[in-house]
DNA sequence: GCTTGACTGTCCACAGTAGACGGTGCATGC
DNA sequence: GCATGCACCGTCTACTGTGGACAGTCAAGC
């Protein structure tokens, strides 16, 4: 078992139903894509490892070789007892960072142009999460845990915009709002 | 060229010498660790490439096998446009969020006891950027590129600490300050 | 001198990433 | 009814990232 295999299961259980591959992509995409990626290939391939240990089990083939699948009482006990006793640590790479701890080496004026198109990035992002808060702030129950989530998306994303603020005058960027 | 390869040429340019793979893991931790994880087997297979490539060239041999390398020419230019023209997006995978998102499914208890503990990790770890920062502040040129990463992760564990503070109360970690 | 431990580089297995590929259903327009 | 284009299904491959085992070698301390 690993966090992406924890990941299908617990988006297998919460959909209460059969999912295909591409659906649990598009489907985690949007549910944890903020701060966990995974692909098509690793989709495919895990889904297998789990058909295989007996956590999922085939339902239905739909259309287009369609083979969705549904979670098992097995499945479902071990990404509930993985996600509170086995997370691994934080992964982080963030390459801007490697530009500016080796800034010292670079030309001024490129930098200064790569931080001003990171923090623009990072100011949409911000935008884009209170625009899907609002949302589901609007939802019946509130979604209390996904909020959670996308409140740490606004927490991180201030806490960035501030730091370019920052930054030495030379290489710091424009900071329009 | 990759993040990783641009990285090991930019500590052989600023270390103005030859430089061992093992020398260049420690380094790299120690630089760079805070924001990007590179292994032992990485680095190994990385140099190969780059000596392949005549990026790097092999120095004095020493002692226990170590074979030294220093950067060409080439090299130089090669990771210098590289920050500046060809970084990567983030790559960010945090396991506590994924705990938090699918946090309807799982016993309130043991949720609360991991954002307990990853609360007090992060804790820890904004002490150890504080002094840190302090240490920098105390060198002849002020360090302004390392301090500008180590200001970054001061920025970050303090978003995340308020952050854990959000939480709905049933799971929130307590807060010692 | 000898042991211990840290260090050298090598190697392997698996997970994550990126993108090409062929086949298939479905909607669109004729 | 039928042809076309497109989105989608799952497969596959190559490379990068991660973690740890391994054998050989030097140095420090007993």
């Amino acid at each position: 078992m690993n966090a992406t295999q924890a990941s299908l299961l617990a988006l297998l259980d919460g959909c209460g139903g059969e999912l295909t591959g591409g659906e649990l992509v598009r489907l985690a995409e949007l549910r944890i894509g903020q701060f966990w990626s995974l692909t098509r290939s690793q989709v495919y391939r895990e889904l297998a490892a789990l058909e295989r240990d007996g956590l999922v089990e085939p339902g239905v083939p739909g259309p287009r070789e369609a083979r969705p699948v549904r979670i098992t009482g097995p499945g479902r006990d071990r990404y509930r007892t993985w996600l509170t006793e086995q997370l691994p640590s934080d992964s982080i790479r963030i390459p801007v960072l490697l530009a500016v701890s080796f800034g010292a080496s670079l030309d001024q004026a490129a930098l200064r142009e790569l931080l001003t198109a990171s923090r623009q990035e990072h100011r949409r992002r911000l935008h884009d999460y209170e625009a899907l808060d609002a949302d589901l702030a609007r939802a019946p129950d509130g979604e209390p845990w996904a909020r959670a989530t996308v409140s740490f998306g606004m927490h991180y994303e201030r806490a960035v915009l501030a730091w370019f603020d920052t930054l030495p005058a030379q290489v710091r960027p424009p900071a329009p709002g």
